[in-house]
DNA sequence: GTCAATTCACATGAAAGAGACCACGGTCTAGTG
DNA sequence: CTAGACCGTGGTCTCTTTCATGTGAATTGACGA
């Protein structure tokens, strides 16, 4: 584009009407006032901490719930009004927000607690102290005053799987080394059967009450849709039948109310880009498309090079031939590929961690079988749609240096 | 033909090592008064 | 005398390797009809 072309093009853009008021609202950082039919979920919450204002120690807590269906929210929106009223009333208290999965901040027993003291305004450095002295760094930084302490440990399977539910073990136990304060826990999974798993001392003591969220239906969906799209879009931009379709996109998928406000916002976003003044039926599909490639793309390259180079061969033999591939197929074209880039090659254990880990991205679908006289393996079949295979090999060949 | 034993090619688990990063305390060194 | 440089020790954390054990059905071979 030339000088006068890029000059006329921001010109041509200014003079565009924004399909847009507010894109924030259908963002997922965005907490809205009002929580459409969840009201009984966030009364039983408010009802088991309320006691917290009275200084005494709330039950903990367990929420279960599928993705998108509001979990993070009620609870967030519940525990701010609630610390909103410990403030007026000069009641001790103290809400910690943790997600144990984003961010590296508290995915291991270390950094959780660590993490924890910093809320409590103590400096700790992100390795090279043993655990137990974070561990006592922390007691002695809540236990100064008598106030009740509400940890909100969002995504807690994820730190459970990653270490041991020594963790929780431990925090749960916080309460029996503390003279002042008081801790309660809130445990939020996406995972319904996770409790199961766990020691059952951890269970019985964590989940003194426990909450299971449904998920939306299409018709609650188009609810939640309706108030958030009045406030991000300007009226009259949304074409009928876009909401409806939106939400029984989302419905058919587990009801994942935070996956149909990306795709009305992502289908905005194009819409808006090509010059739209409203917003098509179509746009939810293309939006839809855009966002499953974003993944996938910006998983693979986030990946390390091994892991890339696993691909890569799954991805060349997968070219190669029509039938099915597996492990020892692969492990072998990956150990030429490590070969031609220089990479020292894994051994087929790690390879094959690494395979079972692609098929938890959804990036292959690896299937253990039997093949009797023949052994067992993994049934290996890559799940990244067609369109954009061309445009990952380009990453990978560029990344591996071939 | 039937049925249990065998066998393959990995899967899956557990433990431990390597190497990066870091804190802390002790010792050494050079600069200062 | 003191601040800062420089170890050595001990800690976490991630990625791997090593060693050990598990596994499910095709195949095999003995057995009886």
């Amino acid at each position: 584009m030339s000088e006068k072309g890029l000059n006329n093009f921001f010109e041509e853009y200014l003079k565009k009407e924004p399909l847009f008021i507010n894109k924030s609202v259908l963002q997922s950082a965005y907490t809205p006032d009002e929580i459409p039919h969840r009201d009984d979920q966030i009364k039983q919450i408010a009802n088991i901490l309320a006691p917290a204002l009275r200084v005494e120690r709330p039950s903990n807590i367990f929420i279960y719930g599928k993705t998108g269906t509001g979990k993070t929210v009620c609870v967030r929106h519940t525990t701010k009004k609630l610390e909103q009223v410990a403030k007026q009333n000069n009641v001790n208290l103290k809400i910690v927000y943790l997600n144990c999965k984003l961010s590296k901040v508290a995915d291991t027993e270390y950094r959780l607690i660590a993490q924890l003291a910093r809320e409590f305004g103590k400096e700790i450095p992100s390795t090279g102290l043993p655990t137990s002295e974070v561990y006592s760094i922390f007691y002695k930084a809540i236990d100064t005053e008598k106030n009740v302490i509400l940890i909100i440990l969002d995504e807690i399977d994820q730190l459970v799987s990653r270490t041991s539910d020594e963790i929780l073990y431990n925090l749960t136990r916080i309460n029996s080394e503390l003279k002042n304060s008081q801790i309660a826990i809130i445990g939020i999974s996406n995972d319904l059967v996770f409790a199961d798993n766990l020691d059952p001392r951890v269970k019985s003591s964590l989940s003194e009450e426990e909450l299971v969220f449904p998920p939306y239906n299409a018709l609650q969906i188009q609810d939640i849709l309706k108030k958030r799209s009045s406030k991000a879009f300007k009226e009259g931009v949304l074409e009928t039948g876009v909401i409806e379709k939106c939400a029984a996109y989302a419905a058919k998928d587990h009801g994942d109310a935070r996956r149909a406000l990306e795709l009305l916002r992502v289908a905005g976003e194009l819409a808006e880009r090509s010059g739209e003044t409203n917003i098509e039926v179509n746009y939810l599909d293309m939006a839809e498309e855009k966002i499953e490639k974003d993944r996938v793309i910006d998983t693979i390259k986030t990946q390390p090079h091994q892991f890339k180079a696993t691909l890569y061969a799954a991805l060349t033999l997968d070219k190669g031939k029509k039938s099915t591939l597996f492990t020892g197929d692969l492990y072998e074209v990956y150990k030429e590929i490590c070969a031609k880039t220089g990479l020292r090659s894994l051994t087929q254990r790690r390879v094959s961690d690494i395979i079972a880990e692609f098929d938890m991205l959804g990036l292959i679908n690896a299937k253990v079988i039997s093949k009797g006289r023949y052994g067992r393996t993994r049934e290996i079949n890559m799940a990244i749609p067609q369109s954009i295979e061309p445009k990952i090999k380009e990453i990978l060949v560029k990344d591996l240096g071939l």
